[in-house]
DNA sequence: AGTACCACCTGACGGC
DNA sequence: TGCCGTCAGGTGGTAC
C-alpha cells in the first residue's frame, strides 16, 4: 500500500514503538531484502545500539542511530512493519527481525520482496545518492512548478517520478489529477505555471486528507475518487463514470468529462 | 531527454 | 479441483 501517507503512518508507528530501545539481536530471514549489505555487516552495524529518531523522505524511511548514521527502509509494494512486546514464531513473509533488550521485537514483513533495507551515513547522503526529489509535502510551489514543468512527458509519469518529487505513487497520482481536472496524458511541460502551482496545492490537500483518515480510503471526503477507484464507478462529481487507461505502463483511472484528453 | 519493455516476487481472481 | 493468464499500490535496468 505504501505511498507517502502510508509511509508516514509507518514512520509514526516506529517513532512510538522502537525509539530508545537497545537492539540485542538482528535476524535476517531473507537476504533478498538487503540492498548492498550483507546480513553479517548489518548485524554488526546495529548490535547494541538504539534508534534515536524515525524520519521519512517521500516513500523512504530512516531510523537514525546514536552517532552512527541510519538504517534505511523502503516498503516496496507490500512491505509492512510491526512491533510486538513478545516474540512469537515468524509469520509468512517475515524478512527481518530486530529484537530489543527489553523483550520487544520489530518485524519487517514483505510478501513480494520489493522492499529494501540498508544503511547509510545520513538521510541527506542517501537522498543525494538516490537522486530523490524534494518530499511531496515539503516542496515549494516554485520548485514544484519548475521541476514538473521541465519534463516533456505525461504529467502522471512526471509526478510519479521519485527524482522529480518524492512520495507520489500510482493511486495518489490519479486522485491528484482528478482533483486538478488534468488528464494524465497531458505533457507536464504543457501545463501552465498557474495550473502546476494549483496542482502542488492539491498534492498537499490529497496527501493530508489521506493522513487524516489514517489512509482508510472509505473514510475520505465525498468527492475523492479513491473512495471507489474502479472502471465504471460513478464520478465523484457526478459527471459520468470512471474509465481506466494505461499511462507510462501504469493503470490510470480518470473521469473522461472532468479530465478531457489532450 | 523521452519511450517501451523486462525484471524482481508472490498471491488473488476469473475463465475454462 | 486444477491449470492458465492477468493483474497488483514499487523501483531499476536495458535497448531504442
Amino acid at each position: 500500500m505504501p505511498e507517502l501517507p502510508e509511509v508516514e503512518l509507518a514512520r509514526r508507528y516506529l517513532e512510538d514503538h522502537v525509539l530508545g530501545r537497545r537492539i540485542s539481536r538482528v535476524k535476517v530471514l531473507d537476504e533478498g531484502i538487503l540492498e548492498g549489505v550483507g546480513p553479517e555487516a548489518l548485524r554488526e552495524y546495529l548490535m547494541n545500539l538504539s534508534f534515536t529518531a524515525a524520519k521519512r523522505h517521500g516513500k523512504q524511511l530512516f531510523l537514525e542511530l546514536e552517532e552512527r548514521g541510519c538504517l534505511t527502509l523502503h516498503l516496496g509494494m507490500t512491505g509492512g512493519l510491526s512491533f510486538s512486546a513478545e516474540d512469537g514464531p515468524p509469520a509468512k513473509h517475515d524478512r527481518l527481525l530486530l529484537d530489543f533488550e527489553d523483550g520487544g521485537q520489530l518485524v519487517f514483513n514483505d510478501q513480494r520482496k520489493f522492499g529494501a533495507i540498508s544503511y547509510s551515513p545520513s538521510k541527506r547522503r542517501y537522498i543525494m545518492q538516490k537522486h530523490l526529489g524534494p518530499d511531496a509535502l515539503m516542496i515549494s510551489r516554485r520548485d514544484f512548478v519548475e521541476r514538473v514543468g521541465s519534463h516533456d512527458r505525461a504529467v502522471k509519469t512526471t509526478i510519479m517520478d521519485q527524482h522529480v518529487v518524492a512520495g507520489i505513487g500510482n493511486l495518489y497520482s490519479d486522485e491528484i489529477l482528478f482533483q486538478a481536472r488534468v488528464h494524465p496524458m497531458v505533457l507536464s511541460s504543457s501545463v501552465r505555471s498557474r495550473g502546476l502551482g494549483r496542482m502542488r496545492d492539491i498534492v498537499r490537500t490529497v496527501l493530508q486528507a489521506s493522513l487524516q483518515v489514517g489512509t482508510d480510503f472509505s473514510q475520505l471526503p465525498r468527492g475523492f475518487m479513491l473512495r471507489d477507484r474502479s472502471a465504471g464507478a460513478p464520478c465523484p462529481r457526478r459527471n459520468g463514470r470512471l474509465e481506466s487507461l494505461v499511462v507510462g505502463g501504469r493503470t490510470a483511472f480518470i473521469c473522461p468529462s472532468c479530465q478531457p484528453s489532450p
